[in-house]
DNA sequence: CGAGTTTGACCTGCGC
DNA sequence: GCGCAGGTCAAACTCG
């Protein structure tokens, strides 16, 4: 059985081990606003005051501090080499799935090899269906009705490849993705969505224009995080560079507009602001999906916000696809909504789609850091059991950066009050199927655990990973 | 000297 | 059409 022990809320840590990156985060803090925010009281130092004791009793104390941090660093030690053990097994699970992928593909490639082979000698070539397993495993560009995986690649707006589609490139012996750098991207880029090229829109094909409308749609989508500024969660991981202030109207504040550089041409981008109430209050709205793995230092936050960015969007879109079970997004859209009145707000007045996850409002188990991670609490608040609330953080935040590429836009329209246990483990093993790194074992563990602990499963069909290969087609890519 | 920040100018969308 | 506000660009500047 795989386990992820890890906690992934922020840069807290149940175990209260020395974190000599909490300075780092602050002065982070202060960077990232650009607003000359104080910081917070890093240390944990505790006061060196002379209380009148004795030097053997302070030697004594000396000692008993000195077991304790070789206590620390035993268990330190220990979780270290478990991790190590799950990392290469997990790999090797990764290995194998990669292997049957890329031997799934070659066969779809000769089957197509073959049958336009034959179709040469006929004058008229019937319309194919797209090759729907490897695009749909794979590929994370937007499905076009003519366009080949190839081209699909190609058309993509400056993203880097995935490290797995790369591989199954390179193993194709086609690098395509280093060519893909178009002109049109070049100028793109990093451009204005407002300078979208508006001859876009005359582009004879519908589904150009489809697609267009989802990514900016997408694109517009935000999520707002309101959190006390010295809450290490705000600071999320990735590398921003500012390139923008702005007084904004209502606010003595300015605003303060980033872009992550983690990656050539990701297109996230964030606004950070004092709340204009309460300044020790900040405000940062994130706008985009991550086009590259996230360090886990960012994964709990780029989670959390992308996973309600997704939830709000699949909310919205209503587009009625079947594969909403399959849709990870989904899972939190189902599962953030029943715990999230308190911290989730979702704002359709506001000029785009926005949801503010507020978590300057600590929860009543205040001394629980994971507190502080909407995810965290939904694994707690839905009663998921330990292998939730150390598995589905992880996978979410892991499997984020290809699971918003793959399906972006989905339309499950179950109400949230409807959700259950047993659904809430079919949901999260069908996110992470799909998943391409967790997804032969994860979803192995999960079934294992879901036949064994929830009998009274409903027998969806959904929940299984043998179907999640065939994740939706609908969307997907930014 | 390169990377990051600052800041005024510019562009775009929207309301009137 | 005009003005306003939000957002971005890019040259100048700063810093390590």
């Amino acid at each position: 059985m795989f386990r992820f022990p890890v906690s992934l809320g922020g840069s807290h840590d149940n175990t209260k081990q020395p974190q000599p990156s909490d300075e780092q985060h602050h002065r982070a803090v202060m960077d990232e606003t650009g607003l000359n925010l104080l910081t917070a009281h890093t240390g944990s130092e505790e006061s060196m005051v002379d209380d009148g004791l004795s030097v053997d009793m302070e030697e004594k104390r000396t000692k008993c501090e000195n077991a304790q941090l070789r206590e620390e660093l035993k268990k330190a030690v220990e979780e270290n080499q478990r991790l190590k053990e799950m990392l290469s097994q997990t790999t090797n699970n990764f290995n194998s799935l990669q292997m049957q992928l890329v031997a799934v593909m070659r066969q779809q490639e000769d089957h197509h090899h073959l049958a336009k082979t034959e179709s040469k000698g006929k004058a008229i070539k019937p319309p194919e269906a797209p090759e729907m397993v490897p695009r749909q495993f794979i590929d994370l560009g937007l499905p076009t009705a003519e366009a080949s995986s190839e081209e699909r690649t190609t058309v993509r707006s400056g993203s880097p490849p995935s490290p797995l589609e790369n591989s199954v490139l390179r193993q194709r012996g086609k690098r395509i993705l280093e060519i893909e750098e178009s002109p049109e991207t070049e100028s793109n880029g990093w451009g204005n969505p407002n300078k979208v090229p508006k001859h876009n829109a005359s582009l004879s094909n519908c589904n150009v224009i489809d697609q267009s409308a989802a990514e900016a749609t997408m694109r517009k989508a935000r999520v707002s995080v309101r959190d006390r500024f010295e809450n290490p969660t705000l600071v999320d991981g990735c590398q921003w560079r500012k390139y923008g202030q702005k007084m904004a109207k209502g606010n003595p504040c300015p605003r303060a507009y980033y872009r992550c550089t983690m990656a050539v041409g990701c297109p996230v981008r964030k606004q950070v602001q004092r709340c204009a109430e309460d300044r020790s209050i900040l405000i940062t709205t994130y706008e985009g999906n991550h086009n590259h793995p996230l360090p886990p230092a960012a994964m709990s936050m780029a989670s959390t916000t992308t996973a309600a960015a997704s939830m709000l969007l699949s909310g919205s879109t209503m587009s009625g696809q079947a594969d909403g079970l399959m849709n990870p997004t989904n899972l939190l859209a189902r599962t953030m909504l029943p715990c999230s009145s308190s911290m989730a707000t979702i704002s359709a007045s506001a000029p785009f789609p926005t949801i503010t996850l507020d978590l300057t409002e600590s929860a009543p188990n205040a001394d629980n850091p994971a507190n502080n991670n909407p995810l965290m609490q939904f694994s707690q608040r839905s009663g998921f059991t330990e292998l939730n609330q150390s598995v589905l953080p992880q996978m979410m935040g892991q499997g984020f950066y290809y699971n918003q590429q793959q399906s972006r836009f989905s339309g499950l329209q179950m109400p949230a009050q409807s959700l259950n246990a047993g659904e809430s483990v079919s949901a999260a093993t069908a996110a992470i199927a799909a998943d391409p790194n967790f997804a032969a074992a994860l979803a192995a563990a999960l079934t294992s655990i879901i036949s064994g602990s929830n009998s009274h499963q409903n027998g969806n069909s959904n929940n299984s990973n043998g179907s999640n290969v065939t994740t939706s087609n609908v969307d997907k890519r930014p």
